[in-house]
RNA sequence: GGGACUGUAGUUCAACUGGUUAGAGCACUGCCCUGUCACGGCAGAAGUUGCGGGUUCGAGCCCCGUCAGUCCCGCCA
């Protein structure tokens, strides 16, 4: 039907006939001649019409709306001096029309506008909707390209210069403990037993690298039927690497090169290699997470041991009841940041205390490094405590500190975002800087409160580090996070591949040993017929794509996400099923909706 | 499960302290216009102010409930 894209055509083309199929993305009548700009997913050309030169397409061409469907056949011309458009690749030439089809046309208003001119943001709901019209809009369209420019950049990489093998792995899988919620699928053929979707193809991976394939890739949708945020969906998009005879070290550098090799081919960003790494202790006491955003500068200061024996109780009580006290100093913050932002109602305030803490104490540092604060801190403090406190924090005149007090992770949390919220408020950041590091040596496990048992921090197929396991609860892992601009793009581990390890992790996070044989017995046999030593990766695609784009959320980079009530607004899925179907896998609802509903 | 914000014409927004007939840009419809490219000009049509209830002489605005969307906390090995 067609012989070009519309965005393909250069002055190269001049003189030929052509065939254009696409969408009209704007109509220009001027009452003689008529321009018809025509879309299609390679970009926009200019169509011209008049009565003179194409008498045949006139008539069709009055005929036009926006978002008709049409195909058009003319000669590409040389555009007159005085009409060249140097906004459009296109803009050197246009299309006489000899003849307009019109293939479909529109019956109905649009919901919104689709031009690639229109740059009015549409509330996203209605976009959800009418997702197949978002999606011919110019930055959506654009994401979509992107994203697959990046698949195509790790596909090369990992195929071409690596030897990776792509395997698949079943979608109908079990459930197994830990992690997040499932989703489930009853099975008809076994009623009452249920499949789950996979929420990493993490054990097939690991029982490829048993099998011998060495080197195994994946680019793998995962579920988790967890809340949702900007940058979660209910399914997800992940690279899934695995990887047998290689170090730590060897994974995370041929890491480093399929990044650095996504980043040139997609954005033409050159990323200087090593990255920069930090072990989790550090990033934890540096930024107060283990997902730092260092494209600027501001670090914590833990000033415990200064307060500790001070009188003001908030401080020295935090520190006596195991807690920590840390400083958030800011250059030039006595300026740009006023007292009720951080008293209670300020939006400092209220970051602070959406992470836990119960309030943030302050400092200003002024003319001769006098003190002004509150008189709590001030008369409690010895004039040598706030000596050091200066010296420590690097305070100069001008500087405000911003103290969190309480049990470690409150105010490291409080502490991390407010950092990243002034980061962005004083202009600290660079969005064209691009960090990329790596958060090495987290622990092995966490202390779950509510279970009051500890759970594995990574997943429990972790490797302890060889000089920990004397003390596995206490252990580091060998595992690895890969952060981007503070945000965390991917993380793996070299893996247990021996029976008496795996069992020690799994009594360590309270697996008894039944239910270790029940749920994991598969893998423990496979690690007694010669696993090899092994470990990988998985890469969140739809955040690095994200990233790339610009964008603040994962569902711009998805043609059909879901809502934060993980509904499809486009199928509206979820949704109620016939009778017959539940009878048939042996289902029955229990769900009674509320008297007032519907 | 919890907190916050939003919902007004097809769409993006406005509408003062609760006050007359809810306005504007774009889109849409009609007419005019031969070099525009966000073309231009003239005219027109277009509203259950998400939904239900309440307060009030009077509600887009205040209160209660509800639905939907967004952001966050919890949750997400």
């Amino acid at each position: 039907m067609r012989t070009h894209y519309c965005g393909q055509l250069r002055t190269d083309h001049l003189d030929k006939t052509v065939t254009l199929c696409g969408w009209v993305d704007r109509r220009r009548d001027h009452g003689g001649v008529i321009f018809i700009d025509l879309r299609d997913r390679s970009g926009i050309v200019q169509i011209v019409s008049d009565p003179q030169r194409t008498p045949q397409s006139y008539p069709d061409a009055e005929f036009l709306r926006n978002e008709y469907v049409v195909q058009i056949t003319g000669k590409v011309s040389q555009r007159p001096e005085e009409s060249l458009n140097p906004k459009l690749p296109t803009g050197e030439i246009e299309i006489y029309a000899e003849t307009i089809q019109l293939l479909n046309g529109r019956n109905k208003q649009l919901p919104f506008l689709v031009s690639t001119s229109e740059t009015e943001t549409v509330r996203e709901d209605l976009r959800l909707k009418y997702r197949y019209l978002d999606l011919r809009r110019y930055s959506m369209s654009q994401n979509l390209h992107l994203r697959h420019q990046v698949f195509k950049a790790i596909r090369h990489f990992l195929e071409e210069e690596s030897n990776f093998l792509e395997v698949e792995t079943p979608i109908l899988t079990r459930s197994t403990p830990e992690g997040a919620r499932d989703y489930l699928v009853p099975s008809r053929v076994n009623p009452g037993n249920w499949y789950a979707l996979p929420q990493s193809p993490q054990l097939f991976k690991q029982l490829l690298m048993v099998s011998g394939f060495d080197r195994y890739y994946q680019i793998a949708r995962c579920f988790r039927d967890e809340d949702l945020r900007a940058d979660r969906q209910p399914e997800f998009t992940q690279l899934d690497m695995e990887m047998s005879f290689m170090s730590e070290d060897e994974i995370i550098t041929l890491n480093e090169a399929l990044m650095t090799h996504v980043f040139k081919t997609v954005k033409n960003i050159d990323i200087p290699r090593p990255f920069p790494r930090l072990t989790y202790k550090e990033s934890r006491s540096r930024y107060g997470t283990d997902k730092p955003d260092t494209r600027f500068a501001l670090e914590l200061v833990d000033v415990s041991a200064i307060v500790k024996d001070c009188g003001f109780k908030v401080f020295s009580g935090a520190v006596k009841q195991g807690g920590i006290v840390k400083v958030l100093p800011i250059p030039q913050g006595n300026d740009t940041i006023s007292n009720v932002r951080i008293k209670p109602g300020g939006d400092l305030f209220t970051e602070a205390t959406a992470a836990g803490a119960k309030g943030i104490a302050y400092v200003r540092v002024k003319a001769g490094k006098e003190l002004e604060t509150i008189g709590a801190i001030k008369d409690n403090l010895s004039e040598e405590q706030k000596q050091q406190l200066l010296e420590l924090t690097g305070a100069e005149p001008g500087h405000l500190l911003l103290f969190g007090a309480g049990d470690t992770q409150t105010v490291n949390k409080s502490l991390d975002r407010l950092r990243l919220v002034l980061g962005e408020q004083l202009g600290l950041i660079d969005p064209d800087k691009v960090n990329l590091l790596w958060v090495t040596e987290f622990p092995m496990f966490e202390w779950n409160v509510d279970e009051k048992r500890f759970e594995a921090l990574h997943h429990p197929f972790t490797a302890p580090h060889p000089e920990d396991l004397e003390d596995l609860k206490n252990a580091r892992a060998q595992a690895y996070d890969l952060v981007y601009n503070g945000v965390e793009i991917g993380g793996g581990s070299l893996r247990i591949h021996q029976r008496e390890i795996q069992e020690k992790v799994f009594e360590a996070i309270g697996l008894s040993k039944e239910s270790a044989e029940n749920k994991f017995g598969f893998l423990l046999e496979a690690f007694e017929y010669g696993t090899p030593p092994h470990g990988g990766i998985a890469y969140g695609l739809d955040r690095l794509v994200m990233l790339l784009a610009k964008e603040e959320s994962i569902r711009d980079v998805i043609a059909f996400p879901k809502t934060q009530q993980a509904s499809c607004l486009l199928t509206s899925a979820p949704s109620e099923v016939d009778k017959k179907q539940l009878k048939e896998l042996e289902v029955t609802s229990t769900y009674k909706p509320k008297p007032n509903q519907q």
